[in-house]
DNA sequence: ATATATCGACTACATTTGTAATCATAGGTT
DNA sequence: AACCTATGATTACAAATGTAGTCGATATAT
């Protein structure tokens, strides 16, 4: 078990590329530049290389397709967010999800909708663990 | 309502120093290079350069006294918590916080001290609205 | 007093990151 | 067939980052 590139560590602008190739996939480059330009102004140079340093780093692969690539990601969405949860609440919080939610509380940034997956999410941890 | 400078942008390795002064300060530069060696080996000279570079992005404040400095933070680690907490749950998880103690759960990672403690932080969520 | 160790200031430098531009080429356009 | 254009490859380049080294002044030890 995890036994991944010792330390992708991918940056805040590629992971913007990531992101919307997560969305859907296998995509152009093109369609990834059109699909970022929704919210920023990069030029498609930019994305071309963000692309290409993410297929370095073993982020995405992709296939020839023509004269185009298609570009898939190597990692999962979800088990990214774990890993970096992890680190996340491991660097800020001691390792410790309480505090932080309860940071996020303090901070009237949980809602009753919040509330009620918690509680939903907690009942079926229970059910699990005896 | 929030009027900090506009993006301190702490990197990892400030952090670190930061870090151990959240712990106590105020606190001499050659105390954090101790505290640090507890964990790393980091040269004295890398951490004075750290500790300016924190000073300039108006992180740490210090006093002098007599030759040397007594740094202390300028922000709250409860304020920097919560503010890297909202950022990284509207990145990574839509701005919802259950998925990401769902992800975070589902990676065994929850024990049962912190289901106790997510519990009383709900119940006492419920007490103050309504 | 003099030598030495220390401290902060300033400088150094390779690497990474953000942000493209140029170049060669395969494909479509006329 | 000749030309233009979109695409991937390669190159560029300033700013940020990680990791120190040098310098001048001040305490400290002898």
């Amino acid at each position: 078990m995890n036994n991944l590139p010792p330390k992708p560590d991918i940056t805040d602008t590629e992971f913007e590329v990531l992101d919307v190739i997560w969305d859907d996939y296998p995509v152009t480059s093109s369609e990834v530049v059109q699909r970022l330009n929704q919210d920023k102004q990069w030029h498609d140079k930019t994305v071309k290389t963000l692309l290409g340093r993410l297929v370095k780093k073993q982020v995405l692969g992709f296939e020839k397709q023509q004269r185009q690539y298609l570009y898939h990601p190597l990692i999962a969405r979800e088990d990214y967010n774990k890993k970096e949860t992890t680190n996340f609440v491991s660097r800020l919080f001691n390792g410790k999800i309480a505090p932080m939610v309860a940071g996020f509380a303090n901070n009237n940034a949980l809602s009753k909708q919040d509330v009620k997956e918690l509680k939903a999410l907690i009942d079926q941890w229970e059910k699990d663990n005896d």
